[in-house]
DNA sequence: GAGGGTCACTGGACCGGTTCAGCCGAGGGG
DNA sequence: CCCCTCGGCTGAACCGGTCCAGTGACCCTC
């Protein structure tokens, strides 16, 4: 039982191919009439487009890629990248956009993955994420010429349209907030260090503590994940100068954290206070409940995808400056005891 | 500046498209002094098949499908998805296949991406998870015809292929394991009732209390979230048989009920011993870690899909029985005090 | 040296749509 | 009444590949 095509509807309803064609698409060249009874005849025998036929004649391919290039036990660890694919998806699906997804090891294999999908006709456009200082893939793209749009602040996006939150009005908030709770000294528990985002956190950390006339605000990189976490914060908080709060860069080093500030008999929030980057269910089971920096993260998602659509569609698409975190306060933070 | 087509290539070579065809592919038909040309000739102007006009001539559209029918918060909580994809991704990607993904609020819309994306040429196949009890889709995808792989016990399956794990054994492995404790008095907070694997467990886990003689052994559903796995537990501390260990079916329940546990100031292990299905950076990172069983899903993954790349090429496919979940003991159990 | 077979390659149909030039008939204006 | 316009439709080219039938050259064989 072979697929309907445009030809069998032709047929049925005696009328050339050009007609459906024409019908079909809602463009004009066919009365009503013939349109509706074609419309009728597709609907009845199920006719559904061949994309690929579509696609040969210049048409979109009415997908868009997405290569993520963390190895794959950290992309398991965060729920930041499934939140992140499902907004981003809620905003293809609307539009019969497909996502194509793939996990790779690195940038090199990253561009040649998007290499592949735009020059095969697979994808319109592309997002990139997880942008690094001085990162290849923005010219590379960029002289592909595909639409792209970047998650990430538009210092580290070149000429491409990038999507991003404002990290450093977050730092200042959480920084602000601790010291007003009485905090003097206060730690920071970094991702990757060579990750712009990073960069632009570590940076906006120093400043603030700078301007607030704060002590050594030390920083500790870690590759995000719990054991990293938890070294960090025991290395903090055996120096002479314990930390009396610590900021984690997310929801998994917080936690890791907390279990050793507990196994050193320390109590939270008496004798430190945690925050978390990115909300999780994780950060709300455990005992305290972690403040945190909430981002809506899907939002973030789907405002990447709503601009990409824009570019495929070639309208002009700006920058969006998305909404900063929010300081969602819980109970492992408190004024020093 | 045009891609480049096999015409182009022809047109430098000198020879005629089929020619070109025949060399780029690998085909007989052309002398191999020839073929080395051309493949020179496509190398230097950076040529790349169009997958969409290899599509229209009915070969393979190079991507297959998978529909998560989760709601997109429970997605994020569980690492499960995310390794499962990227065991997928591995599999595929080193066969030049795609994976489109696409989240959906029900079965319907599922059905209706699977149609939409079979009928439009976009996959060659799919993957079919969260098996529920009489799955309506097991029914509609093999009147479909579209090649599917099941991930989930054969007998939900129909006559699709499937690959699973033995739950049955490892529910038997964790029950014996703290009956040899001491454990008399055991509980499962077990996941959404609907889905298969959680009737499967259920049924294992009461036919192994039976056989051991065991007294109420009690069964309660959620829906996953910690919140949930909260409430669960605490109801069954609450209760005046208290069990004293608990079987969770995710690692964010039993990290919700861990902390329930040390509210209601019991002691872990002596006092509550928790297991957790499905190990995770979480259940290390808690204190104390937790007893998993762990269960390697990227090979999970990436058996699924080596399973309908053949059912694809055409060859028939064997139902696959995967590793059964490996008890790994940790800090969570003890012997009763 | 005629017949047969193989090899390397050509030309063109074909996949399922889109799109454009052109045709026909009806209706309107002068 | 004729000409022009325009709506509605047809026929065919086209997108970039695949693949099949066919062709000509060459070699082998009896």
């Amino acid at each position: 039982m072979r697929r309907p095509t445009i030809a069998d509807i032709a047929r049925q309803a005696g009328v050339s191919k050009g007609a459906v064609s024409y019908a079909l698409n809602g463009q004009p060249g066919v009365s009503e009439a013939t349109r509706a009874r074609i419309l009728a005849i597709a609907n009845e025998i199920g006719w559904r487009p061949n994309i690929a036929a579509r696609a040969l004649n210049g048409a979109r391919a009415h997908a868009v890629g997405l290569a993520l290039c963390r190895p794959a036990r950290f992309l398991g660890v965060e729920p930041f990248f499934m939140e992140l694919i499902s907004g981003i998806e809620a905003e293809l699906s609307a539009r019969s956009y497909a996502l194509l997804l793939q996990v790779v090891g690195d940038h090199e294999a990253e561009m040649g993955v998007y290499r592949r999908w735009w020059g095969e006709g697979r994808v319109d456009g592309a997002i990139l994420v997880d942008l690094h200082l001085d990162d290849s893939r923005v010219p590379q793209v960029e002289e592909m010429g595909m639409p792209v749009v970047v998650l990430g602040h538009p210092s580290a996006a070149g000429s491409l349209v990038s999507v991003w939150a404002d990290d450093r009005a977050a730092v200042r908030e959480t920084v602000e907030y601790l010291v007003a709770l009485g905090h003097r000294r206060i730690a920071r528990v970094a991702g990757l260090p060579r990750l712009s985002h990073t960069a632009i956190r570590d940076r906006a950390f120093g400043e603030v503590c700078a301007d607030l006339g704060l002590d050594a605000c030390p920083i500790v990189h870690t590759d995000y994940t719990g054991e990293e976490g938890a070294r960090a914060t025991r290395r903090l908080l055996s120096s002479p100068e314990r930390p009396t709060a610590i900021v984690f860069d997310n929801d998994i080093m917080a936690v890791a954290g907390l279990s050793v500030a507990q196994e050193m008999r320390l109590d939270v929030p008496a004798d430190l206070s945690i925050v978390a980057w990115d909300d999780s269910p994780l950060c709300q089971v455990v005992r305290p409940p972690l403040t945190v920096l909430t981002r809506d993260i899907p939002a973030y998602g789907a405002h990447a995808a709503q601009r990409l659509l824009a570019l495929i569609d070639g309208v002009e698409a700006k920058p969006l400056e998305d909404e900063a975190p929010r300081l969602t306060t819980r109970g492992s933070t408190a004024p020093p005891a």
